[in-house]
DNA sequence: ACCTGAACACCGTTCAAGT
DNA sequence: ACCTGAACACCGTTCAAGT
């Protein structure tokens, strides 16, 4: 059982060593999402994630300035993972209108999916003014929204109002809708509807308009 | 400035006692309110709010099961409230489709208003299930929504669909307009308009619809 | 019935010391 | 450069003891 240490140059056990040299990193960002994974986001502690990497409580911090940034760090991979969701859900279909309805569906169906990446993303314990690089990531998912309403507007539709105006009544729409079906609320008043399909209704009565 | 203790039966100091005597529960939760307002949700313990209350640390648990208990008081106390303002909204006007308009706009504003009790009611530290009296007041305010709903119904209006199919992505748009207002998310993403403007707008165009 | 005091396990953070 | 060990202040929770 204690071969970990054992030729620490040989390839077979370079993975134990990758993990203390540059990867403790990531392996702090597993663990925490496998922490808010099991026991909700108020279930994961910087001591616990040290522990399953198997390092000392001490070792984050040279790292991660405190635990705010590690969930930072948790926040920026998981809206870099939205955003490739939300580019493949926009490139299947060519149609402007319909794109804009499967990005819609794409962004609630990969947060209900992840639900502890998106509520680390959108978790009160998580501030993005102090992590610039979260602030960046977050928009560039939304860039893709925008995208595929100016997509519309090039060929005449919603024409009159900034991209802006209409991207924020959606964006609170679905991240409505992904909040309410994570905490379960949609079902504690009754509503049973797949939180996907209640997306596609809602957004496409909502193009009727423009 | 020991005159806390003097005279316990006078009505000059009937104040202290009280606090001690049946109304601690109360204390408790403003006392958290408080803290969730000055420092955010994560910034709020058990044992800063008692301090608050001027009591040991032990004492909130003759009131409260545990930490969770208190929060969902709170949560509860912040659905009554909302369901109040509601109702004011809603009996301001009689045209049931402006009815529902000033319900959404109530409901964005009360929220923008008291972002502690909202974040609170939200937040993924409180667990509605364990707590049935939380249940039935977020239950009541979504009622309210229901009632405007089915009033536009009555008089021919958005027939053929159940009001709950509805209500339901109504109310994941106000909530996702005052959940991203608060985290401070529109601005990130540079939207400046008025949470309650934006809004208005977005359910005047949806009511378009019906 | 309601509150205190003391205790226990646990957590976030710091820092000197190790390799 | 990266990690450990020990320390400190703080928190949630329990329980025997006080009034």
């Amino acid at each position: 059982m204690q071969t970990q240490r054992r030729r620490s140059t040989s390839s077979a056990d370079k993975r134990r060593d990758t993990y203390h040299h540059g990867d403790l990193k990531r392996a702090l960002t597993d663990a925490a999402l496998a922490l808010v994974r099991e026991k909700g986001p108020k279930g994961f502690s910087l001591s616990e994630a040290a522990r399953r990497a198997g390092v000392s409580v001490a070792a984050p911090y040279r790292h991660f300035a405190d635990k705010a940034q590690l969930l930072a760090a948790v926040a920026e991979q998981g809206f870099i993972q939205l955003h490739e969701a939300l580019s493949a859900a926009g490139h299947s279909v060519s149609d402007p209108k319909k794109r804009v309805i499967e990005l819609a569906r794409g962004y609630v169906r990969w947060a209900v999916a992840h639900p502890d990446y998106y509520q680390v993303m959108f978790g009160t314990e998580t501030i993005k003014a102090e992590h610039p690089g979260l602030l960046v990531a977050s928009a560039r998912a939304f860039d893709d929204l925008l995208d595929a309403i100016t997509g519309c507007q090039e060929l005449g539709m919603m024409r009159g109002l900034d991209a802006r105006e209409i991207a924020a009544p959606m964006w609170s729409l679905v991240h409505g809708i992904a909040s309410l079906a994570i905490s379960g609320d949609l079902h504690h008043v009754g509503i049973q509807e797949d939180p996907e399909a209640l997306t596609t209704r809602a957004v496409a009565d909502w193009l009727k308009i423009g």
